[in-house]
DNA sequence: GCTCTACCTTGATATGAATCAAAGCTATAA
DNA sequence: TTATAGCTTTGATTCATATCAAGGTAGAGC
């Protein structure tokens, strides 16, 4: 199967031949779950004037590296990424999985300095959102500022979350809680919530969850001996969502 | 040995009998830290404004539970603070020790509901910013606005480098590099960089990176054993900042 | 279509930290 | 001052996951 250069099922008028840069937020069906979420179709052409759509980056490139200096935040159109740091030691720790509305880049405000890589786990359509017009426009738009605000605390909670994960479940634990929340993320753009091809690799979900791929691929085994789940490589197949939350067992 | 009500050592000026709940960010020895920073004296007046300070809160109460209506973050003006969150099976998890001079509150702005709860360690006081006003405030003063994207940031990368420590290093690791950033804020705010008391219990520095009670005291027997450290219950000395550093193994 | 490489799975063994158990210590309250 | 409850330490044992090892599979490129 051959993978079309942009559309990955969330921008269904796309082709590879049409490169569309100038989707308006406006007309993004993203835009009740990405940054115009709570704003008057007025703001959004505002906010549509800062942004900057590039051309689509491909699988296995970076949006940008640790150390860089930082610029924008960016919001995912299509396709996913991953944002890892690496030990000193060279291992990786991945901080999180990006899916299309979600905002990647956050954790560079603090220093101007970008605290993790960002690469793409298959090809994925970007808007950039230069951070400083971004301010600008915020201190003129108030229910922008909130959202924006709204968005850096959700990255805060989730990463709660994650560390709570770490440290107090198990294998088996960790890698329902993450095919739950593929799960939803999945069911809020409206694709389904039980079939879904993983975009990202054991290693990288091993990475993620603090475990060993080894371990992760067992739990996978396991899961569908107990008939929880069909695996088949990459694509998955929930088959009973309410014994996966009971393996996950949390709210 | 009586506790003062309010002196720990960060605001010396005051007593058990003067509770100063007048003191202004623009002579409040913490305001480098804090939010003021990269303020102008006419905009750290505005501030002051909108800031409520209170009657100190006693060790072991609560500031906000989980569920809670988010209305306010709050500045540490001295004490010691904990955040957490309970799982569902009763075990908690600490997901931030919060000293004079940091904001503490802030995953609450995503939902309008605080995600953890946040509790006194020791006997604190506290500055109380309202999250409106501060927004209002906010949309008026880009620098305010630039400086409270950057505390939020800097909320995600410590979070992020936690999920690392927390899915990477080993239980001797993790209680060194809580003791170095310990130590490294204690610099910053002209206290000891190698001896202080640790205002938490072994319970919480377990609940914190993961580990249980009986492993965080085998660890700092062990140290202490290597002529690393000096322990007396909670008082802690760095005996070998640098062998510390060595057994954190952590940039 | 074939090869090569990267990815995934499964098994055997080792190990670091959890758990279970008990005693010592500290600080608050009576 | 003594009682008391919570915190801390130490030891013995268990267990979940890492590590080591090897074979299987699928997709990308030729």
């Amino acid at each position: 199967m051959s993978i079309p250069i942009i559309n990955t099922g969330d921008s269904p008028g796309l082709t590879a031949c049409t490169h569309d840069y100038q989707v308006k937020c406006g007309n993004c069906r993203l835009n009740s779950l990405c940054l115009p979420l709570a704003l008057e179709s007025e703001d959004i052409e505002q906010l549509d004037n800062i942004i900057q759509r590039s051309k689509p980056l491909q699988k296995s490139n970076h949006l940008y590296r640790e150390g860089d200096e930082f610029q924008s935040v960016f919001a995912v159109r299509s396709g996913t990424l991953k944002a890892y740091k690496t030990t000193d030691d060279g291992r990786e720790q991945v901080t999180g999985f990006y899916f299309p509305g979600e905002i990647v880049g956050m954790d560079g405000i603090s220093n101007n300095t970008h605290a993790s890589s960002a690469k793409a786990l298959e090809t994925s359509a970007l808007c950039e959102i230069p951070f400083t017009s971004l301010e600008r426009l915020s201190t003129l738009m108030p229910s922008l500022q909130r959202h924006f605000f709204q968005l850096m605390s959700r990255e805060i909670t989730a990463d709660q979350q994650l560390i709570t994960l770490l440290s107090k479940n198990s294998a088996d634990e960790r890698v329902a809680a993450l095919l739950l929340s593929i799960s939803t993320r999945n069911a809020r753009r409206k694709l389904s919530a039980t079939q879904f091809r993983l975009p990202m690799s054991r290693v990288d979900i091993g990475n993620y969850l603090g475990l060993t791929v080894e371990t992760v691929s067992r739990v996978f085994s396991r899961m569908q001996k107990m008939d929880v789940l069909h695996v088949d490589n990459k694509e998955i197949e929930i088959l009973d969502i309410e014994g996966l939350r009971g393996v996950a067992e949390i709210g």
